[in-house]
DNA sequence: TCCATATTTGTAATCATTACAATTATGTAT
DNA sequence: ATACATAATTGTAATGATTACAAATATGGA
């Protein structure tokens, strides 16, 4: 997936939404860093770029992308909310050493179901919590 | 699974834990509540039997019965934690229509995996969210 | 009973998130 | 181009869950 301003508009105005630069900014974050990044590391980086922008617009920005589907929203850290701009079924890795969240690529068995025992299936979360590969070499 | 306070306080002393009232009576509660309640639910209820139980109590004792592997923590709402006595492994769906949280037997195919991809792994979460069954059910 | 220690309690602080109103930018009709 | 209604952004205050911390209380063993 190539990232740059071009398919970044496109992708918003596909969703009917006013590519603004602040908008532009915030999904073009989100497809360079794709760390799972917080509310606060989104900003943060901004600040240097847009002197102006606010927190708030931050988190209108980031709701309106889920809501759309141009984003996804993770809570495995259970204290602050982390945004991915891949929204494809794909699992997650947190790391309680060094914190980094990892994709992984997990096949559900009812991944692809819309409904599962009665109920309509919207969204799938695949958290694991452990020591990274990584921080296990380390260690050693 | 009976529960009564004899279990309950066995419970306790295996993991080396002074089975002290309020710790009984939180267990008690989850036990008897598979609901997966908040804190504040916990502390809520508690309040009638335990006038002067602070909820400092309850969030500590539940942080520690979690470390002990007596109880586990969801995350699954996004806004504050869950908690559930039932430790073995299952998932969890969570209905955004009535805020009900339901247990899912989903086999997962790296459910008893100490390892993945070099990652150590020590805690599995399965969340779903979308619509449950009784909801539908009622919106018909 | 005495005392060191564990537990509980109450209050204040922290931190992520939301509410809200004021300001600014934008698209469209004139 | 101008005016205006609307959308977007901003700043600040409020909310709510969780944590920090010190004082009060309870407990088990000497
Ligand atoms: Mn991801
Ligand atoms: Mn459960
Ligand atoms: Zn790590
Ligand atoms: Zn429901």
């Amino acid at each position: 997936m190539i990232t740059n301003m071009e398919s970044i508009n496109n992708k918003l105005l596909s969703k009917n939404v006013r590519p603004t630069y602040q908008r532009m900014k915030i999904l073009e974050y989100l497809e360079k860093n794709q760390n799972h990044p917080t509310v606060d590391m989104i900003y943060r980086y901004l600040l240097k770029e847009i002197p102006t922008i606010s927190k708030t617009t931050v988190y209108n920005t980031l709701t309106m992308l889920f809501e759309k589907g141009l984003v996804s929203c993770l809570n495995i850290t259970g204290t602050e909310s982390r945004f991915d701009c891949y929204t494809g079924n794909h699992h997650h890795f947190l790391c309680e050493k060094c914190g980094n969240i990892i994709d992984l690529d997990v096949k559900c068995p009812i991944a692809d179901k819309k409904k599962f025992q009665g109920h309509v299936i919207k969204e799938l979360h695949g958290y694991f919590k452990g020591i990274c590969k990584k921080c296990l070499e380390n260690q050693k």
